[in-house]
DNA sequence: CGACGATATGGACACCGCGTCCGGTTGTCA
DNA sequence: TGACAACCGGACGCGGTGTCCATATCGTCG
């Protein structure tokens, strides 16, 4: 675990450490919980009524805690994106850890197609500063983009490509419309594309 | 010019070969051209409403024209898929064909991105047979699908990917915000990643 | 412990876009 | 020219979004 959750005092756009009300804490978490398992069932268009549904609780107040369904989508990904950052310092201490980058874009694939539909918004998000999950996922893209530099300076990866266009393509690659998951063979062909071919 | 436009003939999805009235045949037409100016404008994901405003024409005559928005996508495809079909016939003639693949591929990339968010649809539609789009786009994906056979026994592509899967990497590839193009340097990653890498 | 102010709630509301349907109109053919 | 078939277009119902405010609940302080 790598901290307890943020509920109590991150809500989805306000600014830092406002302590909030009990039942409003609860609610949270409750929403994030009903998201996860609607998004799971129906993909990440569902209806936010549903989800609201769910949880027990009126539109209004989902509409409250997550502006709009790109902050959803943040608080999902928070956990999964902690952990990743924390796994690509990792790899920048380890010394193969540049040669190991395909293996980091795998975990990133897996954890931003675990909602079907997810991996999309990630991807745009994370192209446009401002949005949520661009906040959210600030700490990992940091830490990715030094892996990259450091790829990049020892010939593993195209010089011309950067973090955020990385990311967001490995986002943008066609699902399998079955399992929701990053259809074969297309994340092969993009890491391949992005080696140096010597 | 390959052919002069089919409009007469060829509604959004029925059969082939239909005589029509008149006065259907030219609101096919200038819906068409709304079409294409409204999503120039706005995209394709601007409301069907306005392109029949834009044509004169109530809503109930364009969803008679076109069933579903899909079938807008084909109509607007027709005359690139036709002049992609031929391009890839030619290039199967030629002695380097097969390695010149990539120029194709531009060219088709060029094609589905005329219009903002047409690419993803057309990825996608090729994707399932049965789609307005698939149907249009049938002689080029099959002159194409010759085309990548050829270069896959020369020895150009990697084995283990197929026609369809091309075209939709190729039209999920993420685009700049301002032109709607393809951003660089997608394409030319995955261009690379398709390359059998000796 | 009780009451009061701050905060959260949730349902009602208005908006938008889609796709359908049918009464009226217009073209076409005999 | 008459009659029929095809076409037109606006009205309708549906579903989803996002906002707003009267009400209920929490937490604190006297």
């Amino acid at each position: 675990m790598i901290a307890d959750t943020a509920s109590g005092y991150t809500r989805g756009v306000t600014g830092p450490a406002k302590r909030r009300r009990a039942d409003a804490r609860r609610n949270y978490d409750v929403l994030l919980e009903a998201a996860k398992d609607v998004f799971a069932r129906l993909g990440t268009d569902a209806p936010l009524e549903v989800v609201a549904q769910e949880a027990g609780v009126g539109r209004g107040t989902l509409y409250r805690h997550f502006p709009s369904r790109e902050h959803v989508f943040a608080a999902i990904m928070r956990d999964s994106a902690d952990l990743l950052a924390a796994r690509a310092r990792e790899l920048l201490d380890a010394p193969d850890g540049a040669a190991r980058l395909p293996e980091w874009l795998r975990l990133y694939d897996r954890a931003a197609t675990e909602y079907p539909g997810l991996s999309g918004h990630v991807g745009n998000g994370l192209a446009d500063d401002g949005s949520p999950v661009a906040t959210t996922c600030a700490p990992m893209k940091a830490s990715f983009a030094a892996l990259l530099d450091r790829a990049r300076a020892e010939g593993h990866v195209r010089p011309d490509v950067t973090p955020t266009q990385v990311l967001t393509l490995v986002g943008a690659l066609p699902k399998d419309p079955a399992t929701g998951r990053t259809a074969e063979p297309y994340l092969d062909v993009v890491l391949e594309g992005l080696r140096i071919t010597t």
